[in-house]
Order: structure tokens, then sequence, then C-alpha cells
DNA sequence: CGTACGACCTGCCGTAACGTCCGATTCAAG
DNA sequence: CTTGAATCGGACGTTACGGCAGGTCGTACG
């Protein structure tokens, strides 16, 4: 039979973590003196072990607790934990990869814009979309996204002028480049995950957000979606 | 400008979360309405972004409030929430390995017993020790490890008999078997790693817990114990 | 014999990052 | 004008304890 602090050293936890188990009665000590101090018996040793090792794996006392109680749960709890310990795992590493790209960015005088990025492809993409973007570029290699940024530029300007021209949206010429940026999006889409509407979202929502990073302001980037919106609806 | 509301929406937090930020200063909206209700800008709408995604890596509200402050630190504050995931990460994978073995268990009948046993070692060893056990253990082979199973249990017997028998310390037979037993147990001790002295200190201390698990009593064991220590203080 | 000290007791507040619920306003629409 | 949705501030709940206050008990020391 042991005090409450014999205990507590044996184990190497704390006198308070173990009235905490006393007050949500997780683990009664065996009895009391007559002054009222706690004391502990052998069995209460082996089960205060037991709910060590379960805290270890990252078990709640509430699950310690009615996995204690009921035996057969045991093992269905340990395994639903490894289970719950891998996916964390995976987690991790992804973040981890994340954290590193952004660290080694060709870019590194300036992590804030990286930063909202990551931000607002987490909230507009689910992490397959993500994937799947990364994959997409990762295919068409460092070069081909260069020259699509270049592309992109050139597009828009192209849209610009329509606009500022006041280009007919049914001409031929309207929609030749209109085609071209529709191809130019496309090419880093892969077909059936929902990216294309993902992004048209996210570009529509942060349509501000996005021109501080762009050359162009917003109202001239808003001119262009809707002009080629415009030219795509007088499609054939 | 936007509503809380509207903030929360377009970027997947909650109107609780933004009010939250506000109390403890970390996002102050840009103004607000003449009835109170918080207008959120553009400028709002980028640090908001940053904030959820370096939530997203782990890091305290108060860390972001520093690190979006003082621009120099976002980096070295960057790769020490690398480090600290790569940290975490390695811990992970040892729990998960710990986890898989205990599940792996030959006797999968009774976990409890192996719950016990996890947390004595961790009480009693460090990371480093259980590591050299388990390295030693392993380079010993398992049928080594049985092997040495049935010759403890004869040991022990042996020693009963001395005791019972009052048998004299200093005798040769006594010398003999306590040799044999110290053998025994430095086959699993590497040396330098203070496994040992850890073993005894778990010994002494947790005798009883260590005896339910045996077929031998608490007492028949402490005597085997101090028996064992007095022919090694009579020895030359 | 008084007292100082260590170990124990109960009870209460604090933590991090919000979730949840409350009653009171205020907005937008019909 | 009324109704439903959105917002406001305030308060309490969550996890697994840490820490502190104020009181009790037993013992060792001067």
């Amino acid at each position: 039979m042991w005090t409450i602090g014999q205990l507590a050293q044996a184990t190497r936890t704390t006198v308070r973590a173990l009235r905490h188990y006393d007050e949500i009665g997780l683990l009664r000590p065996t009895g009391r003196t007559p002054n009222g101090h706690r004391r502990y018996g052998p069995e209460d040793l082996r089960r205060l072990y037991r709910i060590r090792s379960l805290r270890t794996f990252g078990m709640s006392l509430e699950e310690i607790a009615t996995s204690l109680e009921a035996p057969g749960a045991m093992e269905t709890l340990l395994h639903a934990q490894l289970a719950l310990l891998s996916q964390r795992a995976a987690e991790l590493d992804a973040l981890r990869a994340q954290l590193t790209r952004l660290l080694d960015h060709d870019d590194p005088d300036d992590y804030l814009k990286a930063l909202e990025m990551t931000a607002m492809l987490d909230a507009y993409f689910t992490p397959e979309q993500q994937d799947s973007l990364t994959a997409r570029r990762e295919a068409l290699g460092p070069e081909a996204v260069e020259s699509a940024k270049g592309e992109f530029r050139t597009l828009v300007e192209a849209l610009l002028a329509c606009v500022r021209n006041d280009v007919a949206p049914d001409s031929p010429e309207a929609r030749d480049v209109v085609a071209k940026w529709d191809a130019l999006g496309a090419g880093f889409h892969a077909a059936g995950t929902g990216t294309e509407t993902a992004t048209r979202r996210m570009w529509d929502e942060n349509s501000e957000e996005i021109s501080a990073r762009l050359p162009w302001s917003t109202e001239e980037l808003r001119a262009i979606v809707s002009f080629a919106d415009t030219v795509r609806a007088n499609r054939p």
C-alpha cells in the first residue's frame, strides 16, 4: 500500500494527475486512511500502468475508462487507435511536404504571398483536387508552366484590348482569343476533378486579392472575365 | 468590404473564430458600421489567409501574431515549425511501431499485461535504454530469449532452494548459482547504457507487480534477491 | 513544549482555440 | 409592419491537468 506521493514517484506521474483520475472516477484509490489520505494498492498500480500506457497511445481519458471497463472493447479500440495514429502520420507528412515546398520556393524573400495562396487553395480545393493540380503541373514540366505564364499575360492583354475596343462578342477575333484562353486553363485541369469550377469560384470571390498580385486592376480582370463569359454564351 | 459572415464563408472559417481573433487582437476588422457590425476589407482578408495558413502548420495564435508583426521572424519560425513537425512525425512513428508490436504480440488474448509492461518500461527506462534492450533481444534471437526464460526459472528455483536450506552465502554452491544468474541478466544489458541499474530499481520498487505475473510470491522473490545481494557482498 | 517542515487534503482559477447557447438588436425582404 | 436571417456581446463548456490558497496531520528538532 502506497501514499499518493509514492505512487506518483513510482510511475513518473504527478500527484495532481492522480487526484484528477480520482475526481473523474478513472482511478479510485483502494481506500483512505482515517485522516482522509488516499491509499493505493497493487491493483491500483496495475490499473494506473494500463492508463498511462493507453495515454501514451493518444487515447482520451474517457476512451480509456470505457476500454478498461469493457474487456472485449480493448482490442477494437487499440486497432482504432493505430488507424488514427497512421492517419495523423499521413497528415503530418503531407503538411511537412507542403511546408518544405513553401520554404524551397524560388521567391524566398516574401513568404506572405505564398502563405495566402496556400490558405486560398485550402479554402477552394479539396486535398484531392490540390494533388491533381500539382500532378498536372509536374507532368507539364516547369518550362511549360513558365511559357504558360507568358501566354497568360499576352492573352489578358489581348482580352483587355477587345474590351477597350468594344470588339463584338460574336466576332471571330474574340472567339479565337477566348478559345486560346480556355485551352490554356484546360491544360492545368484534369477532367472530372472539379478543379475548373473551383478555380472559377475562387476567381469570382477573390478577384480583389488575386488582382493584388497581378499587374492588372480588379476592374480590368472583372471586365475580361465578364467579356469571356459573353463570348462563350454567344458561341454557336 | 464584407460582413463577418461573408468573410467566414469565403475562407471556410467560422464567425466565432473571427470574433475570437478580434477579441485577442490578432485580426481587427478594418472598421465598424454605425450599428457596430464588423466590416472587413481586402487587407483583412489577406491577413486572414496568412493566419489560416500558418495555423494549418500547427502554429499557435500567439506565435502567428508575433511572426506577422515582425516580418524577419517569419522564415525562422517556419523553419522551426518544420523541425517541430519532423520531430512529431518521428515520435508518431515510434508510437505506431510500439502499438503495432503490442498488437502483433503472440499473446493476443490479454493486452492488459502488455500494457502494464510498456508503461513500466516507460517509467524506468529512457527511450535509448529501451532501444538498447530491444536491439539486444533481437541480436540474441527469439530462441535464445526462450531458452533464457527456461534458464531463468531453473535459477530461481535453485536460489529458492539455497534460501530454504540456509546455504551459506560464501559457499561455492551459492556463488555458482549467483554467477550464472548475473551472467544471464548481463546477456540482455549492453555495457554503459545503465539498463542494469534501471532494471534493479524497477525490480525493487515493483516486486509485487512483477511477482503477479510470475509463478512465485513477492516474498520468495524478495528473499532470493536479498540472498543474491549477500552472496555478491561476500565474494572475495 | 513549541514550532517548523513536509506531505496530504479540498476547492477554485487558468490554460488554447474556439463551440455553443443566450437574449437583445438590426438588416433585408415581403 | 412583420418576419426570418444575421449580428452583437457575454457567459459557460471543452481536455487533462498545473498551480495556488488555506487548512490538517505527523514528525523531527531546538
